[in-house]
DNA sequence: ATTATTTAATACGAGGTGCAAATTAAATTC
DNA sequence: GAATTTAATTTGCACCTCGTATTAAATAAT
């Protein structure tokens, strides 16, 4: 039970207001007392104390009521876009997206490193990582002292709390302490965080689930990961463990257990076709997918069943999921989506066959096929949420 | 986002510093301030007012340090037993028990009633529970008056925010309003709530996860049920909702999905049985799962099959658990333990072979085979931790 | 027996917080 | 140009926590 003390007040209720801010565009503060049910005085204090320290800007024109009003015109509250700037970053097994963004959480520049990774030492992963945080930064116009810190997406099972890496597939290494590695290098605070949880809460920020409290979201990527939005927070498991899905089990069989990821990760898809020449060289690009689609159009029966045997899997898995956490919707995202009707309609069947009747209709399913700028843009939110909380400069009464 | 005023400040503080009196027996104030992190004068307020309010009594003996201690001594302070008293019941298919209890949690008077009430209209439930109350209150010496606060566990998906039923193996209908209903039937504020959230937080407040601030529960009954403490509060899912584990998928069978519960559900195991004579009479009292130790001792093949199934279904289940989870511990309860070393050796062997290995050794699983009364007194231990919440009368400053 | 010492608990004042009521500010309408 | 209307701030108050000083209640020393 954390200890409540008047500190915590004003920060919870100044991130309520910084955070209606945000969402709801230029705003009044009479619209924030609304929505926030703080009184008018407490949201003219804290948007004082928000504006002093420049993270908001007032903009005397914009109210989108009825033009003839009488009375004062409300002025309208916005974040300051130059606020702040943060570094996102997705980092995948056969590339890494930067995007440096404002404290508004717009991509200021973006670039993509289109490198396979697999397993490498953590000396030259954090050489990649570092060289392309700095090429963004740059590439935004800007210097790396400009930004006020990094959040680094990446798959596997990532301790949030302390930034370490319990196991990933993209390291050789494990247990490894990449947040302070990489904020030593960058000499600027650097989070590591899951990527499933990065664009979770990139898409409570600006993307689908923006109306919503909870939220379940699904990622299919070479990893299978798991992100739960609970109460407007990312819910990270007990000891801020991230959920890793893929080691999920399906069932008994005659060789030990079935693994989620033995039939719907990246590499249980594209297996199969490992072999084949054409195909090696794709994967290897982290073209894989795309290529899958290709040779699905063309009817290519073994990897049609794939496909299917892997959203079977996957909607089951579902199905379990909305069992266990009833949330209003299901967001699911990643490089599987690219699999195409046979995987997504196998996967709806075996989620509609699978869950439970008194759930029916509780969830909803949403595919989300965004780029992977999102997902480092999801990253970006997570480092600006931390801004968002923290206390800033003025944290003091009015001077 | 809730808003943070300086009522809700007191309440956490007073809710944090009532919890540790509650949990370290007679304590000292200075003590408390070191648990809870208040200072010394906030404690003495704090504890002023809950004394102004009878809910703690101060005893002047009881110091645990060496008697040869200099100094003033500690005024040790202990919750008053006689602040409120509550019902706390466990409504199962084939029996239900009452407990009625004081304001710490001790046992006054418990009631069995061995009645079987399977798919009764919802008239007859509410008649029996009624009944069951209304005994259990006199048998403490007490008049329905003197309770503050019912809570009933039963299991299904219940909606533990509004009191609703969504469905329950034990009621005909579904949807049904049952808090409201017994609300006004005893006259008394009535809370329904899953009984796996009940007996999770019995564990945290008397039980095996006393030291825990986050555990998962798995309660094995006629149906599976989960509870999830997190961060020293129940985790209720999205919308308030209890979750059903027997609904959760095992996989796809050949005559569609094979739900946890056609495993390891009661009846599952059971089933097969049902026609034989001896036994159909046993499980119609609610006596079946002891019958099947017995059967089993005496090497009934069929019976022992089955419990291997079910306890290999249940094993895998905790893995996946663990896996989304992370909880440092995995409390598992309920009748079907009783199925004795053949269920639970499978269940072990099931559980060690699905939990990923990186997860290997971060959850203990602790087999807890409490009698029926402990489910109660977790009922009554979530309407005692409604009353620790509520401001009570004197929220005021001290007059 | 009396005084010094030690530790516990409370009083008091300061600083911070949110809220209601009164006041000021800035527009439109008459 | 005055009245009206709505927005935002100022003022005053009740409450919270905390640090420091003070009081309370025991043991140890004289």
């Amino acid at each position: 039970m954390k200890t409540a003390d008047p500190e915590l007040m004003r920060a919870m209720n100044r991130l309520s207001v910084l955070d209606t801010i945000r969402r709801r565009g230029p705003i009044s503060r009479v619209e924030i007392s609304e929505r926030t049910e703080l009184s008018t005085t407490t949201v003219s204090a804290i948007t004082g104390s928000l504006l002093d320290d420049g993270l908001i800007l007032t903009r005397h024109e914009g109210d989108i009521r009825n033009e003839t009003v009488r009375g004062r015109p409300r002025v309208m509250l916005e974040v300051n876009p130059d606020a702040a700037r943060v570094v996102g970053a997705k980092i995948a097994a056969s590339r890494m997206v930067f995007v440096v963004t404002n404290f508004r959480g717009d991509v200021l520049s973006k670039l993509t490193l289109p490198i396979r990774i697999d397993r490498q030492p953590i000396a030259v992963i954090a050489d990649l990582v570092e060289d392309g945080v700095r090429r963004c930064v740059v590439d935004a116009g800007l210097s790396l002292e400009d930004v006020d810190s990094v959040c680094l997406g990446l798959p596997g099972v990532i301790e949030h709390r302390t930034g370490h890496i319990r196991s990933s597939p993209i390291f050789r290494e494990i247990n490894i302490d990449f947040a302070a590695e990489m904020s030593t290098r960058l000499s600027t605070p650097t989070i590591v965080e899951s990527d499933a949880h990065a664009i979770t809460l990139g898409h409570h920020w600006f993307g689908k689930a923006r109306d919503l409290q909870d939220m379940v979201l699904i990622s299919l990527e070479q990893t299978l990961g798991l992100g739960v939005l609970h109460g407007n927070r990312l819910f990270r498991g007990a000891g801020g463990l991230s959920h890793n899905l893929g080691d999920l089990v399906l069932g008994m069989g005659p060789q030990g257990v079935i693994r989620l990821s033995s039939q719907a990760g990246e590499s249980a898809i594209l297996g199969e076709q490992q072999t084949d020449g054409r195909f090696a060289e794709a994967v290897r690009l982290g073209r894989g997918m795309t290529h899958v689609q290709a040779l699905i159009k063309a009817d290519d029966d073994r990897l049609i069943g794939a496909a299917v045997r892997a959203g079977e899997a996957v909607g089951l898995t579902i199905a379990n999921i909305v069992t266990l956490f009833a949330p209003p919707r299901v967001i699911l995202v990643g490089s599987s989506l690219a699999l195409g009707e046979p995987f997504l309609n196998s996967l709806r069947d075996a989620y509609a066959l699978a869950i439970p009747p008194s759930l029916k209709g509780v969830s909803e399913l949403v595919f989300d096929d965004s780029t992977d700028d999102f997902w480092a843009q999801g990253a970006a939110a997570v480092a600006l949420y931390e801004l968002y909380e923290s206390p800033w400069s003025t944290t003091g009464p009015a001077l």
